[in-house]
DNA sequence: CCTGACAGCCCGGGAGAAACCA
DNA sequence: TGGTTTCTCCCGGGCTGTCAGG
């Protein structure tokens, strides 16, 4: 029944995009000076996950670029690359002023003093997952290059903000926000009908069962399509005549952990023991959590490096700490996207 | 008892200088 | 002399100890 799996990919871009006509204008108008070699403001994009950010911002910049010739953009997945150093290699990356001489031995100051130099067309820079910045120091550098442009998206605005030192704070409150809410169930399956145009035979679906895995996917684009892409391939493997709801029913659990795994994939060995641990006990004090991971690998970190984990899955929410000091009790998000 | 900020240490690896060899 | 190997230095990044504070 799939006849294109690329389009039930999470990293599909779209050709056209539906529902998001207000978000796109906005997007557009913000960075539309650019066109005309204005400068521009950056712009935050803030929104729950799942519901179109990358996608659209994406989508809004390479359309802006084919309207125009001069124009370079790049994106950059801060979650991947959260270091200084990272980010702003990806950033010059992007304008290929200099893939030769860097690598490690050069300084990240030098990698800066590359972008400033900078003098091309207006270049539009995509900081998805920006929270996860470790150095958001960086952000007021590249704000201050007149030809970069910063598109920021950000799950939790305020939790971005909290984490600003106060100039940036108003420099980036004056900016240009773009906000989306979570998917109407109509819109929902709207989306879900075109990726199955795109990619699926539509003979094999029952009907209204697109309608269901919208209702499943509460809102979530990201997740109604991983609940298609799980259910159209138990179709496909057991070669089913018809996916049913039963199918969306019982793959939308999978699905909907689908992304944590992800999250989880990302970390080292030892810190996927130390979430393991957390997600088994359900709540537990860090003494007890330390004593079980020493239990658990063979060469243990020391507790400092147990916290430094720890502040991590937290910042992937992954987990959550409850109470301080003393009181102090880890918990698992049964949900990696909390509110 | 637990935390987070800070600074120092070490490791892997790139780059350029120095030493070495034919 | 020219090419190759070794040395040395420097960088980012991960890990850790310390320390003040709750």
């Amino acid at each position: 029944m799939i006849s294109d799996a690329r389009v039930l990919q999470p990293e599909f871009v779209p050709g056209e995009v539906q529902h998001r006509d207000a978000e796109v204008n906005h997007l557009s108008a913000a960075l539309r000076p650019l066109i005309d070699g204005d400068p521009t403001d950056p712009v935050l994009i803030d929104g729950p996950p799942g519901v179109g950010k990358t996608c659209i911002a994406r989508f809004t910049v390479e359309r802006l670029r084919e309207a125009s010739v001069e124009l370079n953009h790049q994106y950059v997945n801060c979650w991947e690359e959260y270091s200084r150093f990272k980010t702003l290699y990806q950033i010059l990356d992007g304008v290929a002023s200099t893939i030769d001489i860097h690598r490690q031995s050069t300084p990240t100051d030098v990698l800066l003093d590359r972008l400033r130099d900078y003098d091309g067309p207006p270049y539009i820079v995509i900081l998805d997952e920006v929270d996860q910045l470790e150095d958001k120091s960086l952000l007021y550098d590249l704000y201050r290059i007149p030809e970069l442009t910063m598109v920021l998206i950000a799950n939790d605005e305020a939790q971005l903000f909290a984490g600003l030192d106060d100039r940036l704070n108003s420099r980036l409150n004056a900016c240009t926000r773009v906000h989306f809410d979570t998917y109407p169930k109509e819109e929902l399956t709207g989306i879900l009908h075109d990726r199955v145009c795109w990619g699926l035979n539509a003979d094999y679906l029952q009907d209204g069962v697109l309608a269901t895995i919208a209702e499943l996917a509460a809102g979530d684009a990201r997740t109604a399509i991983g609940i298609l892409r799980q259910a159209a391939h138990t179709v496909h493997t057991n070669a089913y005549d018809t996916l049913t709801d039963n199918i969306a029913e019982e793959v939308a659990p999978e699905a909907r952990t689908e992304i944590r795994r992800n999250a989880v994939e990302r970390l080292t060995h030892h810190q996927e023991v130390i979430f393991t641990i957390i997600d088994e006990a359900g709540e537990i004090t860090p003494g007890d959590l330390y004593e079980a991971y020493r239990d658990h690998v063979e060469d243990p970190k020391t507790k400092r490096t147990v916290r430094n984990y720890l502040a991590k899955l937290e910042q992937y929410n992954l987990i959550v700490a409850d109470g301080q000091t003393k009181g102090r009790r880890y918990r698992a998000l049964t949900d990696a996207t909390p509110a």
